[in-house]
DNA sequence: GGGGAAATTAACCCGTTGGATAAATACTGT
DNA sequence: ACAGTATTTATCCAACGGGTTAATTTCCCC
């Protein structure tokens, strides 16, 4: 054993190395949107070499839609973990706001890249096998809550629970998404923990109100918990 | 007056020139983004040559900004004429509703040079001096509003303007501006009469039912007008 | 311990793109 | 008719950017 320790210039890591890629390429292209996005920008940040992305996933534009498909993933396989069976409506509502919320914050990548897709009118979505089948599940979760929502008299419509996702979803993606522009705008730092405590707060007020057609005094999940709001107030 | 009939090979226009350029380069920046936009394209599509811009603009940057200031310049001057003073304050909410969703729809460029001007954190915006002003008094319109709305008892908070008006935006924005993926996700077209016009109603039974409490049975400004929706069927 | 597939590097290729320049030509108001 | 302005045509170019090729290194299995 008293091998001479060679000096290994580099070391074999697959695994490791396709993970670093799609990681520093979804940074690359939510900064800077797919045709904004570089390819070497890409290879250098993920401490490889751009001959790397080509041998381990492929050209571009497969490298965007790995990158996609993941986001996808990742958020639907948090959803499910949310668990709004077993509470209340309102309260299931109100968690699933915060969960959107929150999710968004903590993965602003996450709505640039949609936004990327968005702008390529969805052609690479189409393409893909993998995320069509992964949301029907999670509409079924929404419609549950709805239909025991009016079952037990806490709200007085049955929502279309994709209408009424899309709006809790639009609700936080469009504030988050288009904070740079709406703060020059309104001359207000929209980012600020104040001012995301006081957007959740109305964004829960808002579509509980609408549902239940109540104030809304205690339904607690409101990520600033000092505040016991009313309806009246947080709209 | 036996002039040789002359033949001219173009007319000078330098007007027109300019204000065919801003509009292909509007269609370049919405359908590719500022990175995917390419100069000699806007160029014929202006039925002009690159030399032009230059010329009368400046470079690709200038003209995104130029193209950007002309977009809220537009929208905000249709706002200005939205009138709401003089309607009842639940009526005014949903004229405004239905105006934002009926602006982006007829004008979609307008949704995704926004998108564009957030992937860019709003770095050309904040150079703007023309933009930052624009907005204020659209602020105070929507607050009033709000307040005669409070008085009169038909709503039962005083909304911040600031939060409510981007949260129309929002359900209308995030609909149309990401259809395209939506559309896949939850296979459906969303962009149909029919879809849109489920949308519409949608957003206004929410935000109504939100503000007074009551259901709405005849706010009237709906686009669909056959349809006499109470909150109960369209939240 | 060595052969060979797998992983990684380094170097190169070549079309594109934004931008600049020069010169010629045509138009239009006065 | 003239002068200044608008427009075209032609060309150039340097940087960039996606993609490829060939050589090099590593490491696993026999």
């Amino acid at each position: 054993m008293a091998k001479t320790k060679r000096i290994l210039k580099w070391q074999r890591d697959p695994e490791g190395m396709r993970l670093r890629i799609l990681e520093a390429a979804k940074a690359e292209f939510a900064a800077h949107g797919l045709a904004g996005a570089r390819v070497d920008s890409i290879a250098k940040n993920a401490g490889a070499n751009k001959r790397m992305l080509y041998y381990h996933v492929g050209n571009k534009e497969d490298l965007y839609l790995e990158v996609l498909e993941g986001a996808y993933e990742k958020i639907r396989a948090e959803e499910r973990g949310l668990d709004l069976e077993h509470l209340e409506p309102p309260e299931a509502i109100a968690r699933l706001i915060d969960f959107t919320w929150n999710y968004f914050i903590r993965n602003p990548e996450f709505l640039a890249l949609l936004n990327t897709e968005n702008l390529a009118k969805a052609r690479h979505l189409k393409r893909s096998t993998k995320v069509k089948s992964m949301h029907s599940p999670f509409v079924e979760m929404i419609r549950t809550v709805v239909t025991r929502g009016v079952e037990s008299g806490d709200f007085r419509v049955a929502v279309d629970p994709v209408q009424l996702y899309i709006s809790i979803a639009a609700l936080a993606f469009f504030y988050l998404s288009n904070s740079a522009t709406l703060s020059v705008i309104f001359g207000r730092d929209l980012l600020s923990k104040d001012a995301r405590d006081e957007r959740l707060e109305h964004m829960i007020a808002l579509v509980l109100a609408a549902l239940t057609g109540k104030s809304i005094a205690a339904f607690g999940k409101s990520k600033a918990p000092k505040l016991q709001v009313t309806a009246q107030q947080a709209v």
